[in-house]
DNA sequence: TAGTTGTTGCA
DNA sequence: GCAACAACT
């Protein structure tokens, strides 16, 4: 009997247990839901979408289908021309994610058929690091030690691309797939293809990890391994990243392996404290004392469209307006900024994020936001407020990176600070210590 | 994965 | 005059 592999944030051939178990009796079907959630995506990111399935689609000799319509329904119907009996999937473990996999399942039963997970986008699935009492650990790095200890599977073999059976799509992916910067990507596929993936994660590997240490905070220098985007789309899987680097064992391939760890910390946080998306989970200023009103919006805008004064914060979100990418580096600054110098709530700097990024995911989007602020399970100290301008020097120090981002910076166009950043953080400081006074 | 301030130790 | 360090926020 065909199984049907339900493609979700896991699109690739290589190490993915659902779509190797849904080949296990011979060739599967395969669909990807085009829900209308995407309507509220980026044109970038949906670009995005459009090409990393176009590509897996290709890689499947044309036979995974993409649906238009709920999960739910899209699932069932393919469930239904297939003749599936039981549906792979990779678990996912994000309030939506969770959601969404019910009414899957509900919608298979109720016609006796069975939605099956296998395996997840996590190395270690949340959850299943937890402290000798069985309650998750709270701060980071015992986490992490824990769950090195704890370990993962070596990756599976690559799914079969010839053991599909064809069903039929609804989504036109050329034109989704064009998008700004490449007009007609698909004439050159090949950028974004899995196996293009794997081949510079291969010699990133060989290049730069050794140097990951020290270099992967300098924006000016390019040296991030770049796999947050197939990351988020599951493109590549974290153990196979960690399968590849686990035989170079350098101190920058220890850094590297610590930032997966954070990758799963912040979904297993999620996954116990699904209020974290929206809520902070532990309050470190009073409602009364962030920014609010036109005087909240202006502030906002100026964030956003990169015109602070401080020339690493207007670089970070110009990167991300021109190119839906920031480095990492810069988001903790351009996230400190908007939180600790204008105080403007967490939420909204997130919610921008969502709209802009192409490597979004929900997890890691919200936790990290959650740290800056203060406000997470591993709470970063509340005094910790970056400096902008000490970051600019420590980070990029012949400011290569900023001036790339902001050409008219030392020209007069370029205006002066919005804020006087040692007043603000003397500001925000007391006031975080008047929100621990009261409670 | 912070920043500031003050102290110490050395040049 | 400074780097390194501790204490503190």
């Amino acid at each position: 009997m065909t199984h049907l592999w339900w493609a979700r944030r896991d699109l690739r051939l290589h190490d993915n247990p659902a779509l190797i178990d849904a080949q296990a009796d011979g060739p599967a079907a395969a669909v990807f839901a085009w829900t209308p959630a995407l309507h509220f995506w980026s044109g970038r990111r949906r670009a995005h979408l459009a090409r990393t399935l176009w590509s897996l689609r290709d890689s499947t000799g044309g036979a995974l289908a993409v649906r238009r319509g709920e999960a739910a329904d899209v699932v069932l119907a393919a469930a239904q021309e297939a003749d599936a009996g039981v549906v792979l999937a990779a678990r996912e473990f994000s309030p939506a994610g969770v959601a969404q996999q019910e009414a899957v399942a509900a919608a298979l039963e109720a016609e006796g058929r069975e939605l099956r997970f296998v395996g997840s986008p996590y190395a270690v699935a949340p959850g299943r690091v937890t402290k000798g009492d069985g309650t998750p650990y709270r701060v980071f790095t015992p986490f992490r030690d824990a769950w090195r200890q704890h370990g993962w599977r070596q990756p599976a073999d690559a799914a079969d691309p010839r053991g599909f059976v064809p069903l039929d799509s609804d989504v036109d992916l050329d034109q989704h797939a064009a998008h700004g910067d490449a007009e007609d990507p698909l004439l050159e596929p090949h950028e974004f293809r899995e196996q293009r993936v794997l081949d510079a994660l291969e010699s990133w590997i060989d290049d730069a990890l050794i140097h990951y240490d020290d270099e992967r905070d300098r924006p000016d220098l390019d040296s991030t391994s770049r796999l947050s985007v197939p990351l988020a789309f599951g493109q590549v899987h974290p153990r196979t990243v960690l399968a590849l680097t686990a035989p170079k064992r350098s101190d920058g391939s220890r850094v590297f392996e610590s930032e997966i760890a954070w990758r799963d910390f912040h979904a297993d946080t999620l996954w116990h404290e699904p209020q974290a998306r929206r809520e902070s989970l532990s309050r470190v200023m009073l409602e009364e004392d962030w920014v609010t009103g036109r005087e909240a919006d202006q502030a906002f805008v100026a964030w956003r469209d990169g015109r602070t004064g401080f020339p690493l914060v207007d670089a970070g979100m110009r990167q991300l307006a021109q190119t839906g990418w920031m480095h990492n580096r810069v988001r903790m600054v351009v996230a400190s900024f908007l939180i600790k110098d204008l105080r403007i709530p967490w939420q909204r700097g997130a919610d921008h994020f969502r709209r802009t990024l192409v490597d979004y995911d929900h997890a890691q989007n919200q936790l990290n936001w959650q740290w800056v602020a203060g406000t997470g399970r591993d709470a970063s100290p509340f005094f910790r407020i970056f400096n902008p301008e000490a970051q600019l020097d420590r980070h990029d120090p012949q400011r290569r990176y900023v001036q790339r981002w902001v050409p008219e910076l030392d020209t007069p166009d370029y205006p002066g600070p919005m804020v006087d950043h040692k007043a603000e953080r003397e500001t925000t400081l007391a006031l975080h210590r008047r929100a621990k006074d009261r409670g």
